[in-house]
DNA sequence: GTGTGACTACCAGTCCGTG
DNA sequence: ACACGGACTGGTAGTCACA
């Protein structure tokens, strides 16, 4: 697969950018989305590979457009 | 987790219509992104759930941006 | 050139906990 | 409120033969 490495830690670190600017904490935002708290901590750290379901769910509950999550790079 | 429906669907749709736009076949691309032939295939027609990792390496192959893969929706 | 079912190894994602 | 760990289950990555 060779990949393009960061892309989970710049992601990750985007996330957290976007869950701060709305006031939610990671618990908040975990329970928002439905997903466990330690595993949006992993994403945000960028040792998770988030799947497609995943990320659509995150941006629901940023309630931001998917393209959102992606505006770095 | 609860899905978000049919993201994959949506998601593959657009894929393809990037591809053809550029002009290769699944097999053009899947060799352009080291990825395989089927592999596509499953993808662009929604029955498979990319990782952010196989996303950005299908955006590499496309040669766009990641927030260009989501300008649907 | 593409769709599809089946397969194994590995990881996505959950749940328990700690400091 | 968050980082980080271990253990677990189901799903994804990646590939094949065949239509």
């Amino acid at each position: 697969m060779i990949n393009t490495f960061s892309i989970q830690a710049r992601f990750g670190a985007h996330i957290k950018k976007l869950r701060l600017q709305s006031g939610l904490s990671q618990e908040a935002f975990a329970d928002k989305c439905g997903l466990d708290r330690t595993y949006i901590s992993g994403i945000e750290r960028g040792v998770r590979n988030p799947t497609l379901q995943v990320i659509s769910v995150l941006a629901g509950g940023l309630e931001v457009k998917i393209s959102m999550l992606f505006d770095f790079k």
